[in-house]
DNA sequence: AAGAGAGGCAACCGCAACGAT
DNA sequence: CATCGTTGCGGTTGCCTCTCT
């Protein structure tokens, strides 16, 4: 049906977004909300299209944002999701308070994905490197999914007896955790310099990581979501679910695994969460 | 100290899904 | 029901920073 542009291609401005667009969408979106992401910028008076300045928000500069390296829980969550759902990074996302998925797929492909393959697991199957693909797709599993954050915190489950493929992390050996203790901090850790306000997202200009565009963030709303994960001890690697297989767990069921949790039962707790789910429109 | 290479992250692109008309 | 417009999503790219030589 020939698709059109979402913005028109002349005048538009491409690239990284400046300090000053970055206020100019901040303020625009704080005071009026965005009812149609196309006219944003446009009456934000940012030269650039709906699409880029729908991206910057969601990704950068909503303020209910994390900033930092995931948590070791977050790690895990993510492992354990992306083996049910595979790369479907936004439903992974809406299970992470205050972490976008296009960040969460940023740390897939350079961090987790690597740290997989050391450890000889196949990031795509999450089934160990040396055995034959086959039945390891990514099953569908929405109604089974784990628990998020709060509630898988509160108790790991003990890898079942079968034990499928056990990683027994050598002491002596590299260390295999997905974030190193020291990392797990109350405060994200954050560049020691401006970046470090951004972390506490209170009210602070900062500047992004490339240096080039900076960020005005107008609440300290992520201080609830923070405390979602952080402050939350760092307990020690077991073996991650796909490490046992999903079939397992299926088979236990949610409630076997994390009692107290009600399971799943097709509720997802975190909507109540403020931006529940990352959903924008309920934002405004 | 300088250059090269690698890694990490923000942003863009194109497609799909969904809702409105 | 078909078409169109908008939004959301996932893959990919390019730039910047860091590390190594």
């Amino acid at each position: 049906m020939g698709r059109q542009p979402c913005c028109d291609k002349v005048g538009v401005k491409k690239g990284p977004w400046t300090a000053e667009e970055d206020q100019k969408l901040v303020g625009f979106l704080l005071t009026h909300g965005h009812c149609c992401w196309r006219v944003v910028p446009k009456l934000a008076g940012l030269l650039r299209c709906g699409k880029s300045c729908r991206l910057r928000w969601t990704n950068y500069l909503r303020p209910d944002l994390k900033r930092g390296l995931l948590s070791d829980d977050e790690e895990r969550l993510v492992i354990d999701l992306h083996a049910q759902l595979g790369n479907r990074w936004s439903k992974i996302a809406a299970r992470l308070p205050g972490r976008t998925d296009n960040e969460i797929k940023n740390h897939w492909n350079t961090h987790i994905r690597k740290k997989l393959v050391r450890m000889g697991i196949d990031p795509v199957t999450h089934l160990p490197l040396q055995e034959p693909p086959a039945a390891a797709a990514p099953q569908e599993q929405e109604d089974h999914l784990p628990p998020p954050l709060p509630q898988q915190q509160q108790q790991r489950h003990q890898p079942p007896s079968d034990g499928g493929l056990v990683l027994q992390e050598d002491a002596g050996e590299e260390d295999l955790s997905l974030i190193q203790p020291h990392e797990i901090t109350t405060a994200p850790p954050a560049p020691p310099t401006a970046a470090a306000a951004a972390a506490s997202n209170c009210g602070s200009v900062s500047s992004a990581s490339g240096g080039s565009a900076s960020v005005v963030s107008p609440s300290c709303s992520s201080s609830a979501s923070a405390s979602a994960v952080s402050g939350v001890e760092a307990t020690e690697w077991p073996e991650p679910l796909y490490l046992f297989g999903m079939d397992g767990i299926m088979d236990a069921g949610w409630d076997d695994l994390f009692p107290g949790t009600g399971g799943m039962g097709g509720v997802d707790p975190f909507d109540g969460y403020p931006g529940g789910g990352f959903d924008q429109d309920g934002w405004m």
